[in-house]
DNA sequence: ATTTCCTCATTAGCATGCTAATGATTACAG
DNA sequence: CTGTAATCATTAGCATGCTAATGAGGAAAT
């Protein structure tokens, strides 16, 4: 009889993913000076590199879900960091666009977001740093 | 004058952890017929092997702050499958563990998870795949 | 032009995950 | 023994992330 190999939470990839998540969003907040948490920050990133996108298009861009990226554009719009406007050629669409505080804003977090990678894999060394980054890809 | 390496969002750490993620949780409720989500799941994994657990214990062991944990452990005795009783030697304590039913679900579930484990890393090969735990449980 | 289908956005509801404030109890130092 | 510190749990508030239901608008076929 074939016996059944135990269960190790702290061995299964998913369990893993969810702390490694956890170590970078912590390192996120303590990094990042502005008033921007991970998915924020994905959202300008993404819009200072396309400029002009609908709710939709930057939720794909930023594999947020269509609710998810709606109350991250809502909270990023009080802050005045982006703006939106009906798109004139489709009256669904609201078209979304960063302020110029926003691209100001976007000038500092840039680099501090690249701190926040570094530190992240701050462990590993560089070869493995790229390894980690090809497996991730391969399985996104 | 150096030139700025240009910020690709899709190479960062930080935003690969955060699809690769979702892409497992969203495999886990695929696959996984209890009424279970990953924290659910490693909560009571934790309790099947340790047997009976304080909040903060539990807290601990699974990588949840208290207020979530605390969330976690509302639900599931919602559902019947953990119980949780005082300390009889710390007033402060709440003892959690597995109900009847919560072990059962269990014997399920634990299989179910293997296979949830298996899925999330299918792209990899095997020695791809534990280079990946390796990594990151590096970083952890 | 009308029907049908698709896309876009909003909303409600549930769950995870954090910080900060509070209160209760225990542990420890003097 | 008493005051202080540490631990445990609860609660409130904010943010992320999902599904499902709804409604508005656009696209395509006949």
């Amino acid at each position: 009889m074939k016996p059944r190999k135990s269960y190790i939470l702290d061995n299964q990839v998913g369990h893993l993913l969810r702390k490694v998540n956890q170590r970078h969003t912590g390192i996120f907040s303590n990094v990042m000076r502005s008033d921007l948490t991970p998915t924020r920050f994905a959202a300008m990133a993404k819009l200072l590199e396309h400029g002009s996108l609908s709710q939709n298009e930057l939720g794909r861009m930023t594999a947020m879900d269509i609710a998810t990226i709606k109350g991250v554009v809502d909270r990023l719009r009080e802050r005045k960091l982006i703006k939106s406007k009906k798109d004139p050629t489709d009256a669904r669409r609201q078209l979304i666009s960063l302020t110029q505080k926003g691209k100001e804003v976007m000038q500092d977090a840039i680099p501090d977001a690249t701190e926040v990678t570094a530190l992240t894999v701050e462990p590993l060394t560089k070869s493995e740093a790229s390894q980690l980054i090809k497996l991730l890809k391969k399985i996104v």
